[in-house]
DNA sequence: AAAATATATTAAAACGGTTCGATAATTCAA
DNA sequence: TTGAATTATCGAACCGTTTTAATATATTTT
């Protein structure tokens, strides 16, 4: 069997409740005391079983991570990367992180996550857009919870944001600079407010370069189908034939911009030559595109670190004040521009 | 503050005993005595604390998901989604699937998961290829584990397996049955079972069918390098230029094809017309390429519920002998053939 | 030198469940 | 009718921690 605590007293011949006292850096132990318990634990390997712990401290050591079903199936790995990083800063703390989906259709009375249902974590990360209903839920039941890569207008929650609009606008401006003068928008619906603030970083940049004739509705291309390389296929067909004088295409991220590479393939136009493609998030995939995807590289895993470290503030502080947190992100040239 | 176990008792008028026995099913109780205690625990919406439970129980209630670092970003959304299935299953149970990943070069000394070296889950999966020592340092502390999409010569474990061997041969012979006469082989390394379990099945479905000259070396490439996709440009630029006659390439998975598919369209022979092209696994990106890709389904989902029961089992009965269980494919044809 | 303070250790009471064994009441078999 | 078996309930021990308050000793301040 594993030893416990008592084990480890009755070899260092202690109580069990100096032993608490150094495992959790309280109170007073005279050094060689500590010394001489660590050299024990040492030894005999032992850790505090996380069960008994966490009775005694009234926590349950979890954060949840929710994502919409179909999110974490489509838009790659963005997501997942997000998670991971939340994963790998509560290695060096004393969290699990317990990711689940919840379905397009959510309902709180049937479809809350095992671990809300049964009060199973400390606190919640929801990633991208996601169920209003769930969102007041953790309201009101003052579960702990930061949007990620969300926000909720007229609301004033957690929330760490991307820095869509300077991102977007760089990307654009990156585009005026090397000549292109017909910069089409493609992108998913604008119920995400990411995509808006990346719409709006779009027309500023065309704004400040005096391309405002780009401004037209036909310019641009937004719709909400199943995914969102088919956007890009679709909106880049549509545009083209259209307005063949387009010789760039701001993309709202990299999946549509993959989508809109290959209908341009297909119309024969040549990439970067005829039109130059800007995505944004730099998924795995855009190293690997062909052309290679200029994009705006979105820090995926700080991200996910930040949020962390968000809730675990929150926790510490349930009273603080709730706070929005931007990360900066970073223009990758590569070949499709 | 939530209700415990007491003001259920207290509620009721009966024991706290009496109510852990309704809770877990066990014993006899009253029936009257069992719906007046039902009914006081949905009207006070109790739900026994997890980490109270475990503590008594002496069970964590957790399972662990370990994979690759690599594999969790680079072979898409394969692995996430065995991770989905098993967490579906979880759902209707007391257990929660803890994920993470493990480094390439892997030291169990230092790079130990968390929730192993806290012993904080009664079992694990381990998905796809997994470091050798990681396996070992399970097997050593009899930690229970089932392998999915993995397995290791000699070693009789637990493990889930794709039934790879049919699904490649099959896939061949439906190019073969289509008139294809020289169909090439591209894929990943074979340190994996599962990419020689599938080139079995192409060389036997050749040999089935008298196609042995498509046998030699020349007709298939395998290399490991950074991801799939790569492999799949890098393999089809050398087969076709090499051999012209070719005129179907088996890839040993999707993101190979997808790999194979753009090098063939930049050749500029058209797909299936010239070329005929068919994957492995049915990741979700197939249904969207263009031309759509003919491929066999891996039901990922069903194989994450798999490992999930088969994980479950072994923990209620720890002496049960090792089993594999092997998952059924099905070929999806669509644009690519 | 006495009082106050800081240091060191521990016994015992939580935390919220499960489970063993005892007890009592009821039903069954001989 | 009696003894055994079944049904029903509960007290108490236990799971492995943290934490509070008490006690003892050493150190500092007045």
């Amino acid at each position: 069997m594993a030893p416990t605590i008592k084990d480890i007293a009755n070899e260092a011949g202690v109580s069990i409740s100096t032993v608490s006292l150094v495992l959790n850096q309280k109170g007073y132990v005279a050094p060689q005391t500590r010394s001489r318990i660590e050299s024990v634990i040492q030894k005999l390997n032992y850790r505090p079983l996380h069960s008994a712990r966490k009775l005694a401290t009234q926590q349950t050591g979890n954060f949840g991570f929710i994502i919409w079903e179909g999110h974490f199936s489509e838009v790659e790995l963005f997501y997942s990367q997000i998670f991971l990083g939340m994963e790998y800063a509560a290695r060096h703390n004393d969290y699990y992180i317990l990711l689940t989906t919840v379905r397009e259709e959510f309902d709180p009375k049937t479809d809350l996550p095992r671990f809300l249902r049964y009060r199973d974590v400390d606190g919640v990360a929801l990633a991208g857009r996601v169920p209003g209903a769930l969102i007041d839920y953790l309201d009101n039941q003052h579960v702990p919870f930061v949007l990620v890569d969300y926000e909720v207008p007229g609301k004033n929650f957690n929330c760490i944001k991307i820095d869509n609009y300077n991102g977007a606008f760089q990307a654009v401006e990156t585009l005026i600079k090397t000549g292109r003068k017909h910069i089409a928008f493609v992108g998913g619906s604008f119920f995400h407010p990411s995509v808006k603030e990346r719409y709006r970083g779009y027309t500023e940049a065309l704004d400040k370069h005096g391309l405002k004739h780009n401004r037209s509705e036909d310019y641009s291309y937004c719709e909400n189908i199943e995914t969102s390389r088919l956007i890009g296929e679709k909106g880049a067909m549509r545009l083209l034939e259209n307005h063949p004088e387009i010789d760039a295409v701001f993309c709202c991220n990299d999946t549509t911009a993959l989508g809109v590479i290959s209908a341009v393939q297909r119309l024969k136009k040549r990439i970067p030559e005829d039109v130059a493609i800007f995505g944004f998030d730099d998924i795995p995939t855009a190293e690997f595109s062909s052309p290679k995807l200029s994009t705006i590289r979105v820090p995926k895993l700080e991200i996910g670190k930040e949020a962390y470290k968000l809730l675990y503030e929150l926790i510490q502080n349930p009273r603080m004040a709730p706070q929005t947190r931007m990360i900066a992100v970073e223009t990758i040239l590569r070949e499709s521009t």
